[in-house]
DNA sequence: TAGCAGATGTTATTGCATTACATTTTTGGT
DNA sequence: ACCAAAAATGTAATGCAATAACATCTGCTA
């Protein structure tokens, strides 16, 4: 198992992260010959700013006073979209919001940790539990794609 | 485990489906002494007019076009409020959609099978896989209050 | 240098959900 | 039966999330 929830969920240098991400994020889409053009760039950094999901018209908000100018929708959704396709992001269903994904080289399905308490969302990747998953939904005739799973609760610090 | 998969997701007699499902919700909030009033049975009639979940949006047009006049959102909101309080419908966040609950007697987690080719969703009760997401949580420190497990794929008859 | 594909800018619209306040209906105590 | 409180419903307006459609720009390649 995987997780970011040792940071996710406690104090720590969190400009670590952020710059942690956002150069792996260069080095992959290097890799990929995608391009992390600056737009891009800036949304994803914008998305690591914290460990809680951020809604769309939020980061609208903040990089129109950064860019000093009005940065309409489509901006962003497109930005979104692209950090999706990469894996770089990810959507949480629940709250309409996007995250960073800590892992972004590693395939993985989709496991959050959501604190109600703190708003921190930590991401596992867990092979026995999607193994579980898995063989749930055999049992069901179904044929897996992929799956969605948020967990609501209170991380360790907020207990 | 308990699931609705095979009715949901093969050619069944639904009405059945949907008469059970509104005789047990009358039981069970007279039960309660919650009041299933004409609007939110309506409401949940609409719902379990399928095993495809249902926009809100869709249920104002569909219950305007019964009642003869206009219904304005927070009547369906309401009703769909009291609904998911009673554990008689559920609501799959990445479609911003509604499904009713084929046992909403039995307390449990949400677990929902979506077929992307029928647009079906089946729901499954499953002890082993409920433990085993809290294990994992556990294993983050993690307390979990509940969970939302959306697997999307293909079910047994659109294979 | 012409053409193309990818990326971005711009305007408008659609869909989902809630706030706030007025009115009506139901309920339980007298 | 009557009244007050609580619950439910009606109504208007608004806010937040996402996309459609079309124009323009940028960088690459033939
Ligand atoms: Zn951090
Ligand atoms: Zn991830
Ligand atoms: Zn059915
Ligand atoms: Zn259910």
């Amino acid at each position: 198992m995987i997780s970011n929830s040792r940071a996710a969920h406690r104090d720590h240098d969190h400009e670590r992260c952020q710059n942690a991400a956002l150069a792996q994020a260069r080095a992959l889409c290097q890799h990929r010959s995608a391009r992390l053009t600056p737009a891009r760039e800036a949304v994803l950094h914008l998305i690591w700013h914290s460990h809680r999901p951020v809604g769309a018209y939020t980061l609208i908000e903040q990089l129109s006073a950064e860019q000093g100018h009005r940065v309409l929708p489509p901006t962003v959704y497109r930005a979104l979209d692209f950090l999706l396709a990469q894996g770089l992001i990810h959507r949480i269903p629940s709250r309409n919001a996007f995250i960073g994904c800590p892992f972004p080289e590693v395939r993985h399905r989709n496991l959050f940790l959501l604190c109600r308490q703190c708003g921190a969302v930590a991401e596992c990747s867990a092979d026995t539990l999607d193994q579980a998953i898995a063989t749930t939904a055999a049992r069901a005739g179904f044929a897996v794609d992929g799956h969605n799973l948020e967990i609501d609760g209170l991380c360790q610090q907020c207990q």
